[in-house]
DNA sequence: GTCTATATCAAGATAGAC
DNA sequence: GTCTATCTTGATATAGAC
């Protein structure tokens, strides 16, 4: 009874889910496409048949990236009863514990044209449509998080600083023009 | 009349002002001891006459931009009424004036040991003492200043986004526990 | 203190055999 | 579709002559 025969050919969807293995362990600057192609146990050349470059993997990288943090972010809304603390926080919580990804997906200038367009709108939806607030007070509140979220990465907080505090602090402050959720304390 | 004799030696001064001139115009992909050495005319085994390695340069870097923020945020402390406001778009400015130089300053953790110790202190010296509010206050609005300049420096905001306008939302909602400068038109 | 020369390593990508 | 082999480029860094 012969099972399935060992792959013969090499298939997109496991370099990709290889390549996320490689930036997860070894961050940006170890994914490589020769190092990609030793864990496939290929020859670097063998990539090319799949994927024109290696900023076409990167993009499909930064795709899957989106995608899930889209599905972090909608969980979070559903299970909680405070929108702007659960997305927040489930946006930090998404990078860190996916860093090198998160700062893949954040460094630079994205190609929307590519696979990148689709999965961005799938990550800010929850934002758009979880949210009260104008478009502004969307992106007050996204890149107040993505601030907090960087200087997390980089340790760069100031030695006496509460992380904490300050999410709170910032988010209270955000809050202001959306309506109180319930059970909110009241500031003071 | 002998003038000056051409330049026999390599100065680190020199080497510094160049390399901030190589980062400036072909960001830090471009920043290679090689082309370093060709700008100033010698060969790239002769910078490590001045410098261990390429790290301790771009410490120098980073020390040096830290320094001229503190000083840009001093200036628009002392020149301007509203020091929220004032002192973060002093920030963008920086940031938007030398892009690769602000990128290369937060990109990572920092070795404090290093020159960018004391730099660190200069450049976040007005926030500490220009502005009111709690350590955790001047994270919230650093955070936000922070994210908003990487959103804008990575073209990130969506695409019918009023960047001014998020500017104002959001420092109207961290300014809740600062006083009020004496012109701030009220909310609404 | 700078030079030439080189060691060492790694990267992305391609050509042509199989 | 993958292989071997290679091209091309670039990096950081060092040794020893001058």
């Amino acid at each position: 009874m012969p099972g399935p025969a060992a792959s013969t050919s090499l298939r997109l969807p496991d370099i990709v889910a290889v390549a996320h293995e490689l930036l997860a362990e070894e961050g940006a600057s170890g994914l490589s496409m020769r190092r990609l192609a030793d864990r496939l146990g290929v020859t670097a050349g063998a990539l090319y048949n799949h994927v024109p470059d290696k900023r076409a993997l990167e993009d499909l990288l930064i795709a899957d990236g989106l995608r899930e943090q889209g599905a972090a972010l909608a969980a979070a809304l559903d299970a909680g009863d405070d929108p702007l603390w659960d997305i927040t926080q489930a946006g930090r919580r998404f990078a860190l514990t996916r860093p090198h990804l998160y700062r893949l997906m954040t460094a630079r200038n994205m190609d929307r044209t590519g696979p990148i367009g689709p999965a961005e709108q799938v990550a800010s939806r929850p934002v758009r449509e979880g949210l009260q607030g104008t478009v502004s007070e969307h992106v007050a509140v996204w890149a107040f998080a993505h601030g907090m979220i960087m200087l997390e990465l980089n340790e760069r907080f100031p030695p006496g600083a509460d992380v904490e505090e300050a999410w709170r602090v910032g988010l209270d402050g955000l809050r202001v023009t959306l309506p109180a959720p319930v059970d909110r304390p009241l500031a003071g």
